[in-house]
DNA sequence: ATGGTTGCAGCGCAA
């Protein structure tokens, strides 16, 4: 079972890259994020890959989807108990696992009220997660976290210490999601750079000046099924290519 | 160099 999740900085605008990326992987579920439009215009394409669709989308800007091989069922768009009117939260149950795709607001400044918003955000994602272990599911909640949880996702912490994205409190908001019980499943992972986000500026790619701010979680009965991980890194290299590459999971269900 | 790029919308905002 490969789960990929992946912010496509606009879906409509990424739509070649997502067939190919469907024809060429062909994951079971791929979770998305940003598609920066409304249910009506998700191009129904997609669908023509032999895939499901559950749609929250929104105009402009966020925007989150499930695409699934398998049925989708139990489809719930926005975090429960939270007053949160951007989508940026779709959960579902496909193919056995409890999939969420989630667009964790980006902060913008310490200063500014999306920070503040952004704290808030993760308070309600983390307490809904952890209803969720009740469950005693397979639970994969995946997306664009805009967290870089330790200074080893990121390419200069020097430079970056304080800054948002790695601020202590960011940082002690994935560490309770991970308290809680769940595994991020790329944390252990050796070997190349574990980056899943280039700015499109100065070059940063092409530098290799990344951040790991995408992650999946995995509920113990996840983890215990996970069989490998792997950043797409060359869909990051393609020409019009999303400032973030996907993330896959395989699970052995 | 307080910059740089992208997407949406149609100007400045969010990222």
């Amino acid at each position: 079972m490969k789960i990929v999740t992946w912010n496509v900085n606009s879906v409509r605008a990424r739509l070649p890259h997502v067939e190919n990326f469907l024809k060429d992987q062909q994951p079971d579920v791929l979770l998305l994020q940003e598609l920066k439009c409304e249910d009506h215009a998700f191009p129904g394409s997609l669908g023509d890959f032999g895939y499901n669709c559950a749609v929250y989308g929104q105009k402009t800007y966020n925007g989150v989807a499930i695409l699934s091989k398998h049925p989708i069922e139990d489809v719930q768009k926005g975090i429960p108990n939270f007053e949160d009117a951007p989508a940026r939260y779709i959960e579902a149950f496909t193919g056995g696992v409890r999939v969420a795709s989630v667009y964790v607001p980006n902060g913008q400044t310490i200063t500014s009220a999306a920070y503040g918003y952004k704290l808030n955000f993760l308070e309600a994602l983390c307490a809904h997660m952890q209803y969720l272990l009740a469950l005693d599911e397979h639970i994969v909640i995946a997306g664009d976290y805009n967290i870089a949880p330790t200074d080893e996702d990121v390419y200069d912490p020097v430079a970056w210490k304080n800054e948002v994205l790695c601020t202590p409190a960011e940082r002690e908001s994935f560490r309770k999601i991970l308290y809680a019980g769940y595994t991020d499943a790329l944390a252990q992972k050796t070997g190349s750079t574990p980056y899943t986000w280039w700015d499109y500026r100065k070059g940063s790619f092409a530098k290799d000046s990344g951040l790991r701010i995408d992650h999946l979680l995995l509920s113990p009965r996840a983890s215990d099924s996970l069989v490998n991980s792997t950043v797409h890194r060359y869909v990051r290299g393609l020409e019009k290519a999303s400032d973030h590459a996907p993330v896959e999971v395989s699970l052995k269900i």
